[in-house]
DNA sequence: AATACCAACTTGGTATCCCAATTTGGTATC
DNA sequence: GATACCAAATTGGGATACCAAGTTGGTATT
């Protein structure tokens, strides 16, 4: 693989794991140094991840993109518009092949499965369920959507009950689609989805202070 | 303005108004003497445009994008979807203001104004009324979806009158939004698209050979 | 004439160097 | 002690040099 790949892709995955924090400058001679690479593939893997919103321009010099409440807030009603949509062209499809695999991958998850695991599965559901709607430009916007609201979601302060509404809702959804009922599905998802941003915005809001303690940059609603 | 915005736009610019044509190979070296640029700005110029679609990779080099025909009808879909979230914001606003910029905007237009400017306006119609929701990825979504379908609008054979009435839908639709009637502006936007959509496909569908004849590359839907 | 083969060239990927602008740290001044 | 100021270090933007992989065009062989 070369470089630049792999400096996205290491580079990504210390910002969405928050081995660098939200709000904490970066300077291309230290990622240079960190990954080994020279500054070429560093400044591609940098406008890259510019565009996926992960880092972002302060001034002359590059920052990790802040925790934004505003911003979670407007995410929601966009991934709601797009996802809505997605699972509308699935619901109308005959292929129910796909929604039982997805099925599956819920239930892979058990009281055994490690917290980041079912983080993940959790953004994959609505990935997947987008992907089935054979739109390429829904399931991109689905896929950034997730990406931008990963770190905010491993903050979250998350309780068991949560987590398994949450599954039942996906479950309940993937029953609807399974039906070919593209109504009863997009209004359980729109619920899903309002449920998601209510519940992460107050918790992020309430723990605003216990993030800027461990250094992260939030910004208010 | 830096050498790497400079380049992009240009380039941009070049690609939108069919100077280099779609399908065609594209060298770093090249693009380098054209605008008297170094490599650095160049690279950075062509990742932000392949971010934007206008540009893909074709193995190791560089291709400029086919108009394609399925990926025409998949963005219809998808910018319904976007347009129908801003569109139904919109009208919850009490802000009348900003509405009758837009309608002011569509009425510059008239008999003496070229074709080009109609082709503009008409696309920053939809740019700007996703702009008066307020919700940043909406808006940068119908961006987007509006830059790729410039080009293939551009080569669309529209005839006067199919003009006037998209003219007169916009207007009803900034009229249903004045009125904060959500659901009829997002009917009338839907029926819009829709409508957009159809004349689209089928007018280079049926125009196909002249497009292939002029040097374009176009994928089948 | 057809083909197998090779050398020269082209291309994108990478590394390195230079530069202007900004930041930084210390120092002199009040 | 606070502040104005300046030199040194740092930073991102740009230019250039180099390389490996791939393409091309010509040539020798059959």
């Amino acid at each position: 693989m070369s470089q630049m790949q792999n400096v996205e892709r290491q580079l990504r995955e210390m910002i969405l794991g928050l081995e660098i924090g939200p709000g904490e400058r970066l300077t291309e001679r230290w990622i240079e140094s960190r990954f080994g690479a020279s500054r070429t593939p560093v400044r591609a893997a940098l406008l890259r991840l510019e565009t996926e919103g992960l880092i972002g321009r302060d001034g002359r010099g590059w920052t990790v993109a802040p925790i934004n409440l505003a911003e979670l807030g407007q995410i929601a009603v966009y991934r709601e518009a797009v996802e809505v949509a997605a699972v509308r062209l699935t619901a109308a499809l005959e292929d129910r092949a796909g929604i039982d695999v997805i099925a599956a991958m819920l239930d892979s998850c058990d009281a055994e499965t490690p917290r980041e695991e079912w983080h993940r599965v959790g953004m994959d559901f609505h990935i997947e369920l987008a992907r089935l709607s054979g739109n390429e430009f829904l399931l991109r916007a689905v896929r950034d959507a997730m990406t931008r609201l990963s770190r905010a979601r491993w903050l979250e302060v998350r309780d068991e009950q949560a987590l398994g509404r949450a599954w039942a809702e996906h479950h309940a959804i993937l029953a609807a689609v399974r039906n070919g009922d593209a109504e009863e599905a997009a209004r359980m998802l729109s619920a899903h989805i309002g449920g998601s941003r209510d519940r992460l915005v107050s918790s992020l809001h309430d723990d605003r202070r216990g993030l800027r303690a461990r250094g992260f940059a939030v910004v208010a609603a």
